[in-house]
DNA sequence: TAAGCTTGCCTAAGTGACTTAGGCAAATCA
DNA sequence: TGATTTGCCTAAGTCACTTAGGCAAGCTTA
């Protein structure tokens, strides 16, 4: 049979596409063979199982977004470097559902590369906080709420949890981003 | 055969255990059948489907926590009440992963009681919110961040994104609430 | 170019989770 | 007690994932 010209980076993409089409949960080995013209035993030649696929999708998706983030908070600082980061990550997430949903993935294993891509996120906003002059351990606070934070609004936003209030959710995020920036410029000393 | 005696109620609880005990991703009509000593189609004369099950495994946690959280909450104002609510959520989250996970689950049916429960979330941490006197549309923002910040937190510890870093959790946990009760008492006026 | 090797894709087939159809017997009720 | 309802059963089908084994495309080497 004619080749196909396939391998675990073509794979990556097209099954990240797809989850942005279809939603990450409905991701298919046999969607994604469909897709590439293949049978679905043949992407057994590129990745070592479906898990291992998603875990890619991560991967790719985490990563995409950490350069999205560190061209964001390029030559920012403070607030502005804040509110750029939070809007990277948003937009992200709204653009590209399937990937985010797959870099929510349950524990991606260490010595993938979605690991590597995670540590990434953390390094840059670390840098981020630079501005802020937080000092240790509340620049690890700090990483962690602001992670803690994005991540669970854009969460609740994707699962619809905002939908049923007037509230734009946009304008709630302005306001969480301003509240986040009054609390790094307020830390409090305690412990 | 010997009738066994159950009901949607027993099936939502026998499966909020065994998810606790092996994972709600691990969660299988099987092993919720073979745990209550019948076959697997007898469970369809008690609930739909297998995402039936689980969307009630959904709404059995959420509202239990909204019970822990009610009762943590009562009596306490301000940033008493906030750690209160903030330790409650994630005590729970550690007790019951399996049922915490359920309730993560993407997009509720509107017409669930998990709906329902996932409602008086949003009460209850308006009725923290009193004691900070924000006003709308400030108030609203607060329950969003509040409710990101909490989930987002407890959505990273459990994934690992913590277990990397000498910092314990239960600290940046800690500071983390301080921090928002300080974004809370010093909101900021803008847009 | 031909012989040989590697490897990408195939068909066939098996497993596990979910689901439906249809039957029998236990519990309920007239 | 006889009739009805209903809870549980067996049988069987679908779908996603996976493994085994084969064939031929395309590279390697002479």
């Amino acid at each position: 049979m004619a080749r196909a010209g396939l391998s675990a980076e073509v794979l990556t993409t097209t099954a990240a596409d797809l989850a942005d089409e279809i939603g990450f949960d409905r991701l298919t080995l046999g969607a994604v063979a469909r897709r590439c013209g293949v049978k679905e035993p043949s992407l057994y030649s590129h990745v070592e199982n479906a898990h291992a696929l998603r875990v890619r999708v991560a991967g790719a998706a985490l990563s995409d977004l950490a350069d999205r983030i560190a061209d964001a908070v390029a030559g920012r600082s403070g607030h502005d470097a804040l509110s750029a980061f939070a809007s990277a990550y948003r937009d992200y997430a709204a653009e590209h559902p399937g990937r985010f949903a797959a870099a929510r993935m349950t524990t991606l294993p260490p010595e993938s590369d979605a690991a590597a891509a995670a540590r990434r996120h953390s390094d840059l906003t670390r840098a981020l906080l630079r501005g802020y002059a937080l000092g240790e351990p509340a620049e690890t606070d700090a990483v962690r709420l602001i992670g803690a934070m994005v991540l669970g609004f854009v969460t609740l936003e994707a699962g619809g949890s905002y939908a049923h209030h007037p509230r734009e959710a946009q304008a709630s995020w302005a306001a969480a981003v301003d509240a986040l920036d009054v609390a790094l410029r307020n830390w409090p000393k305690g412990s």
